[in-house]
Formats: C-alpha cells, structure tokens, sequence
DNA sequence: CAAATATTGATATATATTTATCAATGATTA
DNA sequence: TAATCATTGATAAATATATATCAATATTTG
C-alpha cells in the first residue's frame, strides 16, 4: 500500500503561492468572529482581489467549496494552513545579531506558529555570551555543529552585505533547507536550497518611485 | 515655455517598477568597480534574467543605450536613480517603537541615501523620552502636528496588527504621502496615498510551502 | 576609411496570468 | 418534495508579461 504521501503541488505558478498567505490572514480573522461560511464572492470583495482569482487559485490545490454554499471558514483555513505547511514544525538560527536580528529574535510570536528560534550568531565578541529574549548569542564558529545537531532548517541572514554571501555558504554546508535573506545583496546558493530575499531598501524605492508625481 | 516637468510614467507596469530596484543595485556595484560600460548581454546574465527582458524594462523609461556598444555604466546608474526618485529627500517618521521600530530606526545608512528619519512615535510612557540613534520618541499625541510642520511624506508603521489602521488614519490626517506598513494586516488609505506592504510573516509562510517537500 | 562586428530598440511571437462565462449541482424555500 | 436559488469548478476569452528575432546603426578592426 503506497505510504500517504503529501501533494506536490508543482506546476502552481508563484503568483499563486505569494497570496496563500493572505488568504490564510483573511480566513484567520473570520475564523476569529466564529463565521461559518463564506462564498467566493463575499471573501474577494473583503481582499479587493476578483472572486474568479480566488477560486482559481483554490482549484489548483483541491475543491475545497460546496456549490449552492460556498466555503466553511474553519475548513478552508486549516486547509490552506496544511497547503502552506504551517503543521511542521521549522527551526531556526539568525546569523547577524545586530539592529534587525535582535528585533526579529524579540518577535516571538514566530514560535507559536511553528518558526521556532534556537540561536543567534554573530562574529562580534561584545555581543558573544549575551541573551535576546531567553535565545542567546553563540560564536559564528559554533554554526556549523549547532545547524548540524539541532535539526534547523532555516538559517537568516541578518549581517551587512559583504559578509552575506559567507553565511550563506556556511549555513548550507551546515545542513539548512532554506534560507531568509535580509542582507541587501542577491546571494547564490544551490538549487536544492530555498532562498527568499526581504530588500528592505528596494521596497523603499518602489514606494520612493510611486511617491515621485507628489512630491513637492 | 513649458516648465521642464519630470515624465510621469503612467502605464509602466508595476512588475517593472519592482525590478528597477534590483538594476540599480547591480549598477551600483559596477560603479564602484569603475566599469566604464556593460552590454544588455552581460548585465543580464550576472542578475540572472534575460537580456531582452532587460532592455524591454529600461525602454520603458527612455533610450539609454548605444548600438554596438552597450550602456554606459555610470550614466545608467544616475538615470536610473532619478527614474526611482532618489533625487528627492523623503522625510520620515516611525510609529511604533518596539523591536522593529527601534532597529529601522538604528538602520541609519537609510539617512545617507536621501530617506531621512526624523521621529519615533509611540503610546508607551516607558519609551517616550528615550533616545535611538540620536532620534527621540515622542508620545503619539504629537504626531499630527509633528508631520505637518515638517514635511513628513512617508510614515512607517510597525506597531501591533489592532493599531496600525487607526495609526494609518491618523498618518494621513496629518498630511504624510506615502506608507511602508510592516504590521501584519492590510490597512485601507485614500487612492492618493502610496501604500507599501512589508508582510514578514507572509514571506515566512511562502519559505515554508517551498520547504514543504524537503521536510523530515 | 571600408568591412566586419556588436549591440540596441522595436516588433513579433510565445507564454503566463487574470477575468468572464456558464453548466452542473447542492442548498434553501414554499 | 418539487421548484427556485446560490455558488462552485471548469472552460473560454482577454489581458499582461516575457522571450525571440531582426533591421538599424554605432563601434571596432584591419
């Protein structure tokens, strides 16, 4: 008997997986006001997006609506909670314990949903010892065994540019799947890892682009 | 005389404002590296697109090359640059001086580049009064009349999900032009009002569907 | 300085994404 | 329970985006 086995979902373009987790936000606020169900209709116009785009991108993952009902809330959100993988459980190290990655290792709500912090590192000895809410800062020598043993598999880079692409290499020869880039530099790793970028600056400049007409 | 007026453009799509970014970023690096000038081809290949893709995004903005020779590095930068809107100076202030908030605020390389922080805001009595990075927090009562007296266009917002409307609201009363909102909900502004979205959480989901196949 | 070469910007083609439509069908109503 | 209504999922059409091609032309070479 073939081994339950987890749905690949290839082929669904990344637009679509970009706005799983706003569906995910929306359903979780109704889920809060204890709404039962919802139609397609109804839950576009409150995410300004067209009900055809809603339930297209919900049929590349399954039929999850009841025609003549439309969708139960609690279903559809657990449904997608499971799509985007929410029921495993990550860990995961920051590397660059400077402004950003304290305040990201102070943002503890992660844990609760299954990001769980384990360790930040930095190359700087005044901060080597010290504790950011309960996680404490390691030496940058001690990555490589602390990825390797405590089964994290999402290191985030949080250190100035130059050294980014260092890290990187460092936390995949350690053993990390996945990595959250914060360092303003495209940094290049193997196919088989996964890389998402948050440029900061370049989402200032589209905003500074988009303001350019209003200024005085 | 017509009054030299800056092009507008309308009709660019917004897929293509959001790489202009990653082109200057590139750029820059070859400014320093003294890279007199570069073809389509070759600036292509290092970003990891295709060169037609390339010169289709910059035509959009104007005819900055030169046949059988390329782009001219340093010019390329400056134009695109202006075309960002990084002639300007943006002023700013921050609501919301929590982790987040207090690192953005130490991030002081924003400064440099024409986007200039002026104040922290919070409800805090505990914060109010400190100092980050030579930046005082001031109590959010003072918010409305800070902004209009000086020149604030852009507000970021990083306070808890339940604040950050009535923050926004209170952004735009007060006369800001633009928003980078980093609270984890989509917050409603008037058309005139340039919002940007900095959804952490919502980029850590999409690391894990990516992940989701390579986990234990 | 003429010929060969390189490279752009424009256009055409291909692909991807979004939106509109509607038959099928379960829910609701009388 | 039969008739009506609401809403999905699928398909088709429209639109947007990316890629390939190539004539035009400036640069470089011999």
């Amino acid at each position: 008997m073939k081994k339950d086995q987890r749905p690949s979902y290839d082929h669904v373009p990344m637009v679509v997986i970009k706005r799983l987790p706003k569906y995910y936000r929306y359903l979780g606020e109704l889920v809060e006001k204890k709404l039962e169900r919802i139609s397609s209709q109804k839950l576009a116009q409150m995410m300004d997006i067209s009900a055809s785009q809603l339930r297209q991108d919900l049929n590349h993952f399954g039929e999850f609506g009841q025609q003549g009902y439309g969708y139960r809330v609690e279903d559809l959100y657990q449904e997608i909670g499971k799509i985007i993988g929410l029921e495993y459980q990550y860990n995961m190290v920051i590397v660059g314990a400077g402004n950003l990655g304290r305040a990201l290792a102070n943002y503890s709500n992660f844990c609760l949903r299954g990001f769980c912090l384990w360790a930040l590192f930095d190359i700087d000895p005044e901060l080597v010892g010290l504790n950011v809410n309960g996680i404490g800062i390691k030496d940058i020598s001690e990555l490589h065994d602390f990825v390797a043993d405590n089964n994290i598999s999402i290191g985030i880079i949080t250190v100035p540019k130059e050294a980014a692409q260092g890290v990187a290499d460092r936390l995949v020869a350690a053993g990390v799947k996945g990595i959250w880039n914060f360092a303003p530099v495209d940094i290049k790793v193997p196919d088989s890892i996964i890389l998402e970028n948050e440029h900061l600056a370049d989402s200032l400049m589209v905003l500074s682009f988009r303001l350019r007409g209003k200024m005085g």
